[in-house]
DNA sequence: ACTATGACAGACG
DNA sequence: TCGTCTGCCATAG
C-alpha cells in the first residue's frame, strides 16, 4: 500500500469545500490514478476527512453510507433529489474546477523540496 | 507473474 | 432511465 498515494486522496478530500461535492473520478483523475482507487483508499482511511463530499459520478453511494452522507448534505446545503436507489447531486461536476486549485498547491506542499529529478 | 476484485466512469443497447 | 460491458490503477490471493 503506497501510503503517499493515500495521502494525497485524503487531502484532495479534505481540499473539497464544505457544501460542494466531487466524484471519485475527479478525484482520480487529478492524481492519475484508477477512480475505483480512491474509493479504495475511502473505504479503509475515509474515517477523518469529509468522505460524504465525494461521491460517484451519478452522485449516489452505498446505502448505509449515504444515509449518513444525506445528513451532512443537508447542513452544507446541498441540495439532493431522491431518486430510486441513490440521489443525484445539482451540478456536482462544475464545483470540481473551483477546489481543484488549492488542491494543487497543496499537493506540491507535499512533494518532498528536495526531491526535484 | 497472473487473475480477480473494488465506496468507479464512460460508452452502448 | 436502467442494465451490461469495458477501461482504469492498485491490492489481495
Amino acid at each position: 500500500m503506497d501510503e503517499s498515494l493515500v495521502e494525497r486522496v485524503l487531502v484532495a478530500v479534505e481540499l473539497i469545500p464544505a457544501g460542494r461535492v466531487a466524484s471519485y473520478g475527479d478525484i482520480a483523475g487529478l492524481l492519475g490514478i484508477g477512480p475505483r482507487q480512491v474509493g479504495a483508499i475511502m473505504r479503509h482511511h475515509g474515517a477523518g476527512v469529509p468522505w460524504w463530499r465525494v461521491t460517484s459520478h451519478a452522485g449516489d453511494l452505498p446505502a448505509p453510507l449515504l444515509r449518513r452522507a444525506a445528513d451532512r448534505w443537508a447542513e452544507e446545503g446541498i441540495t439532493v433529489k431522491p431518486n430510486g436507489l441513490g440521489c443525484r447531486i445539482n451540478q456536482y461536476r462544475l464545483d470540481l474546477v473551483a477546489w481543484a486549485d488549492a488542491w494543487d498547491r497543496a499537493i506540491a506542499a507535499q512533494e518532498k523540496p528536495g526531491n526535484p529529478s
